[in-house]
DNA sequence: TACTGCATTTCGTTC
DNA sequence: GAACGAAGTGCAGTA
């Protein structure tokens, strides 16, 4: 792990660390006075400021102002760049094909240049996705009902799969509709496009539909009683946020 | 503008620097061997790595590796940062209430931390949104058809809001789906919702669907013939990308 | 490649 | 602050 840095370098200086950097795959920041030019799905024009270039090795470019959390322009990865010398000004281009996209960012002055080398990595853990949601409803099947037995995950239906299948205590068929936090009116929607397609498998049979979320929006709720549909408030493991408080009650009949 | 950069500092140096860059509300970016906790509407741990931190003025603090345009873990802005030492390790952490998150940043060794000072800035201006393909289409109706004539936008429906709904030159009833992108088969099934829910509130009057988007993939086109549905290949102004070549022949009857 | 659905989505607008 | 929908969404998974 080592790091080059430039300060306030020239715009020679600047380009012949810039190719380098990219011929060799490297991480570059740069920081300075620049315009930002982007054509390609969209387009856009940014005026002069100061701003944040982030160039990855894997083609990836964020241009950060000092707000927000997305970048005010960028490109993503496999994208490849070029550095230039353009009316005097440094100009860092990156294009892609399919679709075609440029964006181009023109120096005036650059306050700073910097070259990383990145050695190791280590891989993310992340727990209170839907998936753990879903473990852990595999793992105690009586969190969304007593007598509950799940048969199948990511079951095939007409209307796209089924989050979680099974049947009730009574052999009734049960459709889970998981989502890991506060839902609005698609998610009910969503359950009733699967209920219909399960109960026309199934007919005769009164096809049940729970919708297993931390809570609902009230419009939600109202939407699920009118369809016969039922939500049990239940949130992921460890992703305490939403746990804390099932602020809606449940819609269950 | 102005920069203040440490190299390889000790970890003392860089406390007192990091803790004084985040009361005067200085973006600062940091790059070393570190590791990564979080907690919140999820949680995550990444093992040790080389990472570059970026905080921003906004409390926005964002973690990026060697790939991809998101970063491996962030807070959103309105958070607040905190320096300190801890174990010998170097640690950032930004902590929000509502929902309650935090993120622990440990760096082992810090091999670059600078400081900015961001002076001025200037607006972005996009082109190609959605909302631009509805001025044109507003400013010409023609481009949907000749005789077409808009009477509102975001109507409301039991179905949601139309787009733009008008009459034809016939005086039928017209629902005009947008999209600023080619579409797949799930504009079809909005554009075919809005329209039941106009034709029950306009019954034997024929009201037409219509999607309008720079082009649809084969499937959409079979799927908007079958129900009835038309098609108009337009781009948002610009927006030239897709604007090239409306690769799929319309669907109107 | 196309299509689907999730995301610590983020971000803006509206209520 | 909640809700709703767009985004140059990004991203992973699957057919």
């Amino acid at each position: 792990m080592s790091v080059t840095t430039l300060h306030r370098p020239a715009h020679r200086d600047a380009l012949s660390l810039l190719e380098t950097a990219f011929e060799e795959g490297r991480m570059v920041t740069a920081f300075g006075r620049c315009t930002v030019d982007y054509d390609g799905r969209a387009s856009s024009d940014l005026g002069p400021g100061d701003r944040l270039v982030v160039c990855k090795p894997d083609g990836t470019v964020l241009v950060h102002t000092d707000e927000n959390r997305e970048p005010v322009n960028w490109q993503p990865p496999g994208c490849t760049q070029y550095a230039s010398l353009r009316d005097g000004r440094l100009r860092i281009r990156s294009e892609r094909s399919s679709p075609a996209e440029r964006l181009d960012v023109d120096f005036r002055r650059l306050e700073q240049l910097t070259v990383y080398e990145i050695q190791d990595r280590s891989d993310l853990a992340l727990t209170g996705s839907e998936e753990d949601l879903r473990s852990r409803i595999l793992d105690e099947p009586e969190l969304v009902e007593p007598g509950f037995q799940p048969t199948a995950t990511e079951r095939e239906t007409a209307a796209g799969p089924v989050d979680v299948f099974g049947a009730d205590a009574d052999g009734r068929p049960v459709v889970v509709e998981l989502k890991r936090r506060r839902v609005g009116p698609s998610a009910a929607s969503q359950l009733r496009r699967y209920v219909e397609a399960i109960d026309e498998e199934f007919p005769e049979e009164g096809v049940r539909g729970i919708l297993v979320a931390p809570s609902v929006t009230d419009r939600t709720a109202a939407l699920l009683d009118e369809q016969g549909l039922e939500f049990v408030a239940l949130s992921p493991p460890d992703g305490d946020g939403a746990a804390v408080e099932p602020d809606t009650d449940d819609a269950a009949e």
